[in-house]
DNA sequence: GTGGTCTAGACCACA
DNA sequence: GTGGTCTAGACCACA
């Protein structure tokens, strides 16, 4: 469902919450739908429940979900149009990011896209697919 | 010199490592110049000399640059063959690691195409530089 | 476990990587095996955490050792194969140091044997030991 | 006339008094022989004259050489029968450590016999010689 | 002045 | 509890 990298520096908790808020910009999550339990997302990522706690608990305060006690937590009624809001500054974010290393080394525009095209292509092989 | 940012996840020393490689990579930096000194750089940047002496280190001992004590450090003859081996799996994973967040949100290659592109132009601006 | 020196001019963390590698060449520390955590090792030798921290760090970064946060650190499956590469290396740079300085103060090479065996024979005295 | 190590640990004014050392106990340099000048030696040797400058003060107060202020410096006459007292403490305390360090790793007495020999037997060969 | 090591101690991510 | 980063500051080797 999430994909989780250790290595990198940016941490598991923010990756899950990213991974959601991306299932709920995607409409794979749906407003009321229930999240996976702490525990059962914890083992399928294999890391430790406190973490996806801490995700849970950012993405409430948030206003994404809502945790109900003892039962689980649910995805808002408000939460795709929070999504649309948070998406572009995001995604702009993140490319800014990207470029912005990338001049750090000398590249010029023109080599931006070639890489950026490679990489999408990359991406549309079958068998190598979303992974990573 | 360098930028660093204080938010985000990547640690300081990490971000004046990559710095330093960048300005090799660009040619500003070119084998055997000096180096600032490492208290002069962390006053430059607002930062303790222990974490500008740590990046030195590791650009030490993975090879870019070679430090004489009392004296300073300076870059090594072999660095720019070492960051070419480097700058494309840098870059490569950057925009990798970019068009994956987007594609979590759904984004379409052309939308994607399309970011790019507006980030491109907005860096071209005069004047409004997208800050750092 | 480890013994420090603090005379001499050998750093602390480059006097526990070092007993780590021989724990690990001598098979007590074996793949997998956590080593004692940062703090634990720290108030024993009665050194700074960071200082272990840094031993750690450059084990793992040399590949002897890998960390999990939060968990601990672990010998890692090829440390015996990396240490029997080192351990020859090291060995004969530690002779080849002792009999240069010995030369220098024109030993013979009779006088030299004659040294070692002593030195041996101190060490099997037992409640002797040679201290350290 | 000295050789210098800028790899490793030990400090190069601790090589430079160990080399003189060396050389009155080899006789090479005797009572009231003068010692090269600090500029000499620290061009020779390609250090900085401060380096030489503060090797020649230990030297000196620990009796082994005078200075005479505008002249020279020079050995002093009972720098033989000092050295002779601190030769063998030094030589067994370099042998110790070394055949420590091999313990640390493992080896047996007979490996390290073999070392010893073939180390001796490096050295032997001509062309080779005392360099490093 | 320049780099290297070390300590003390804070704060954070993660288990 | 465990590791990671960072700061502040001391002290040393070397130029």
């Amino acid at each position: 469902m999430i994909t989780i990298e250790t290595t990198g520096f940016i941490p598991i908790y923010e990756q899950i919450k990213n991974g959601i808020k991306g299932k709920i910009s995607l409409g794979v999550l749906k407003a009321n739908d229930p999240l996976p339990s702490i525990r059962d997302l914890a083992s399928e990522l294999v890391v430790n429940p406190n973490t996806v706690a801490r995700a849970y608990r950012e993405l409430e305060s948030e206003g994404f979900i809502t945790t109900r006690k003892g039962k689980a937590s649910f995805v808002t009624d408000n939460s795709s149009s929070l999504i649309k809001q948070e998406r572009q500054r995001f995604i702009d974010e993140v490319f800014e990011r990207a470029i912005s290393e990338a001049r750090k080394f000398g590249l010029e525009e023109e080599e931006i896209r070639t890489i950026v095209e490679s990489r999408l292509k990359a991406r549309q092989k079958p068998g190598r697919g979303e992974g990573r």
